[in-house]
DNA sequence: ACAAAAATGATACTTTGTATCAATTGGAGG
DNA sequence: CCTCCAATTGATACAAAGTATCATTTTTGT
């Protein structure tokens, strides 16, 4: 019964076997990953295709977890930053090299952000920050291999 | 003969009559599409279903094409605004309603992003950044029809 | 006009995701 | 603990999105 079960019973749902297993393996799963990746983890317990699919839907809708867009290949998932129902916050640096994802704790926006988006016509409601670059596990591991 | 034409032949692809013809469509849409949206579109004029998703990969190689990765749904395609081949950067605001998209011409991220990037022990390379709002025309119509 | 190379479109296929439905199961209430 | 029923499941068939193959056509340099 780990934390994502708690989080789960409270959203109402049943927590079944499937879902349990489901749960379990999302505890390891630390980098963005597919349904497919998913679905053949959970395929080799017996779970089937619709139920990995029907259940990573619930799982967004619950916050668990996020979609997450990467520079190449959408539709990856990954656990939600934080608790669920807080400001939607999700700036955050990406390694190009092993796709590792940390949050960024504060917003790099500069404060006439309102101002630069209200030039362009629009009103603005919010935003999403990607920053990219080589995470310092990778950075050692290239210089070490060369 | 239009820009995209004079930009498609530089890459030394052979200007072909499907090549021709979507090029010419490219200069309408002024919104994001699909790659289905775009063959439905072509295959009334007789274009097959693999020349457009070859062509469509060959337009973002170009650079003539960019990828756009909404909020839902990813997997659109748009012009590439500015000039090929420039520094790729590509700052936007969104309208969540109506899904326009316009580039922004200033970068609002703080001088301290690289030092908020290095706390988190990364070396930034680049970054990407999304503003969500409504846009004018949209903010008027709503406003009228209520 | 000719030939070689590049490109096309029909087709079949793979991959990714969804609808259907009979069988199973979790858990609320007795 | 047992019963019951709505919720859930997995098999299956299907739909959507994209790719490989290949015989035929088109483009372009000469
Ligand atoms: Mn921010
Ligand atoms: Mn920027
Ligand atoms: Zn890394
Ligand atoms: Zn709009």
């Amino acid at each position: 019964m780990n934390r994502f079960m708690e989080q789960f019973m409270k959203s109402g749902y049943k927590l079944t076997r499937p879902r349990r297993l489901l749960l379990e393996r999302l505890e390891d799963l630390d980098r963005p990953f597919t349904a497919e990746e998913l679905y053949e983890m959970m395929n080799r317990e017996g779970i089937g295709r619709a139920t990995v699919f029907r259940t990573l839907k619930l799982l967004l809708d619950i916050g668990i977890l996020v979609r997450v867009h990467l520079e190449e290949g959408c539709q990856h998932y990954q656990l939600a930053a934080g608790l669920p129902g807080e400001d939607h916050h999700h700036d955050r640096i990406i390694c190009r090299f092993c796709g590792k994802i940390t949050d960024l704790d504060e917003c790099p926006m500069r404060n006439d952000v309102a101002a630069i988006a209200k030039r362009s016509g629009y009103r603005l409601q919010g935003h999403h920050l990607d920053l990219y670059g080589i995470c310092s596990r990778c950075d050692a591991d290239n210089q070490k291999s060369h």
